[in-house]
DNA sequence: ATCCTGACCAGTG
DNA sequence: GCACTGGCCAGGA
């Protein structure tokens, strides 16, 4: 109740995924209500690092819709110590790593 | 109020 | 596979 900011409501839903898991910004965006683009999720995550939000946001669990990260090296290390595994092209078996969205 | 800045995605060639 | 396009939001200064 007292949060109304979006970007808020963004970091609560990325505070939800599991260790060893990733989900799209596009499913972050589709899983608030009303929904919001995945551009605006991307956009409240690049905000973390300036502003950085209390409890802290697991940022590096979203990744695009290819499966890839979009903030380089340091995220797929990141991903890697909890147990993600990248495929020779960079990318992420969404199939096998996905998060549901629920337990 | 205006201006700037950003970590997307599906479609297309 | 890669490069480009259109869509058009929220927050901070």
């Amino acid at each position: 109740m007292g949060m109304s900011r979006l970007y808020d409501e963004i970091y609560a839903v990325v505070r939800r995924i599991p260790p060893g898991m990733v989900a799209t910004y596009g499913q972050i965006g589709m899983s608030l209500a009303p929904p919001c683009p995945a551009r605006t999720v991307g956009w409240a995550l690049a905000a973390v690092g300036r502003i950085d939000p209390r409890p802290p946001v697991p940022w590096q669990r979203v990744v695009n819709a290819q499966g890839k990260v979009s903030t380089g090296e340091h995220q797929r290390q990141l991903l890697e110590a909890e147990g993600i595994e990248f495929d020779t092209a960079g990318r992420i078996d969404l199939e096998r790593f996905g998060w549901a969205g629920h337990e």
